[in-house]
DNA sequence: TTGTATGCGTTATCAG
DNA sequence: CTGATAACGCATACAA
């Protein structure tokens, strides 16, 4: 069985120039060849080496995605969804997908060894920071990358996001039309993109609704469960001023927030109306407490945009839309209901 | 900036060969010279490409990892973690990691592309089935893999797994010793190996303490918190026969046991007693639940031995411990009570 | 201790 | 339409 692209040549008594032009699909190969060539390398299992093609071609036939543990050390479902996008979309492209996990210390020697080593032709950049020092040592290479998310400054490269500020104004209208005035909102850590935006988008609806920030509603879920729910209970023990309506910035936290609900055997929806952003992941059994959400196109089809973006990049083709800005949708649940009087 | 081993040479007058080898340590090189180059290289900021370094070695400096995605669509949040395992003892060692993610109907056509075209060193194996046609193949090929756990027969490849028989002995001695006779048991898919054997050692436990098994006890809760949920919803719905205890054969199953258990108004320990196999996960809000657990080594660990294992592999070095059978551990806690009467 | 020549498997250039 | 020849960037016998 040939491995080689010199063998399979000899067994056809060709070159093996022609048989790799006949493979790559050239347009002066006679068809004749061509059929024969692919036949007899699909009958041999031949494999073109990536190695030696990529030392030829000087792509690296690969796309990297990098993962910070520290911002979500137990691992986003969700994350592993847009990665399935990046996948599905790649795979027909004979991509493969480089996943490095990077503490917080090593991050920036990943991002150069991978980029100075052109183990990767692009890069998608996953839990983009308000700050992100990544983003700028991206700027000054040629390597093409796609932020999952903006930063505070960025007009100057590609990116898919989520409109955030709409994501809170959406649901902050929801709230003060039923009358909510005490208003709680639990958020991710300050220094991700999307939480800061998002938090800028309560402020201001907040504001537009007349309304005051109380300190003591604003609280860190952090990024799990777990920090949704501690949070819900410390707003729930707030006395006289406890909320009528909490927002949540994220679905895992979200979980945790309707918890911790159940538990207090709050009526969901009377007592306390809820409004999950992203909604509850659908494999938990709250699912069917139908909280009302803000809905995003699913992580998959992110992915799967995202790496159509990049492949147009690293085929040098211009980006009819750098930069893609989805819109939040508002989805309607019994988690929702008049504000007590 | 030398971009090159041959500008890098040239800067330093001297030639790529010596250069090469002073970067690589080799024995034959002068200290003097050794220090020069690595300074040099470090301040030039010189990455070896990896596709002509592979090419001349004949190694791909990487290694496989397949996530099937239809097992677990959702995104085990284990499965991040036990990547991130490998990741932190392939990191110093220079090798990427390539997670490739393969739906049920390319899956096998996606190994044979890594191997074929020896895009990894090596592969881990995970979510192992009782027949699987993925281990199957490689035994086939000179490919060095892991096994992310056993399958039917596993004498003849190396892996790490627990020992699920005595996940579920443990459990069920526990709970005979409590009293309890009506146990029922929730278990993942039985394809999967992982649940295949801690299911006989389910009926083993049964058996040796002479009960019978009742065929409404034991139930599919899929792979999910979902499925847990509901599983656990018609374990309560049995009026006569009503369990006293349940068995969870995996961590994110638990949750939607016990989640069932609340929200039923069930007093958990006494009422019903339950122990989950790998405990909940401790990003839930339900972990202060103090659930009893089968307890075993975490995914990170996990992944760094097999990592370290693949590696010895790889270097043709034997492994004096082929076949890493973790043992669990029972961990106690307040969801444990006897039997009541 | 260092340098020269050659090969890894593929694609690209340029003749036929 | 096809074939010889030279890269791609690095590592390694072998020679000096």
């Amino acid at each position: 069985m040939p491995t080689d692209l010199k063998q399979l040549a000899a067994l056809l008594k060709l070159s093996p120039t022609t048989v790799s032009r006949a493979l790559n699909g050239y347009s002066d190969v006679s068809e004749a060849t061509r059929q024969r060539v692919a036949e007899a390398a699909k009958a041999a299992g031949y494999e073109p080496s990536p190695a030696a093609r990529r030392l030829a071609i000087g792509r690296a036939d690969a796309v990297g995605i990098v993962y910070p543990v520290e911002a979500d050390f137990m691992g986003n479902p969700l994350f592993l969804e847009m990665i399935g996008g990046v996948s599905d979309r790649l795979d027909g492209a004979g991509y493969d997908v480089l996943l490095a996990v990077a503490r917080k210390k090593t991050e920036l020697r990943t991002y150069e060894r991978l980029v100075r080593g052109r183990r990767v032709d692009g890069l998608i950049v996953a839990h983009t920071r308000v700050k992100d020092e990544r983003i700028d040592f991206l700027r000054g290479t040629q390597m093409p990358f796609i932020g999952y998310g903006r930063t505070s400054e960025c007009d100057d490269f590609p990116w898919l996001d989520f409109d955030n500020e709409a994501c809170t104004r959406l649901a902050m209208n929801e709230l003060t039309a039923r009358g909510h005035r005490r208003i709680a909102y639990i958020h991710s850590p300050l220094n991700l993109n999307f939480a800061q935006q998002r938090y800028d988008g309560y402020l201001k609806a907040m504001a537009a609704a007349g309304l005051v920030v109380n300190p003591e509603h604003v609280l860190t879920g952090g990024h799990d469960r777990r920090g949704g729910y501690e949070a819900t209970k410390r707003l729930l023990a707030l006395a006289d001023t406890r909320p009528t309506a909490i927002l949540v910035d994220s679905n895992l936290c979200g979980v945790g927030t309707v918890r911790a609900l159940l538990q207090a055997g709050i009526a969901i929806g009377t007592e306390m109306s809820v409004i999950v952003i992203d909604g509850l992941p659908v494999d938990t059994p709250l699912y069917d407490q139908d909280i009302a959400a803000i809905a995003q196109p699913t992580a998959h089809a992110s992915g799967w945009t995202m790496a159509d973006m990049l492949l147009k990049l690293i085929e040098g083709k211009p980006l009819d839309e750098p930069r893609v800005l989805k819109q939040p949708q508002f989805v309607n649940g019994r988690s929702l209901g008049l504000a007590p009087t």
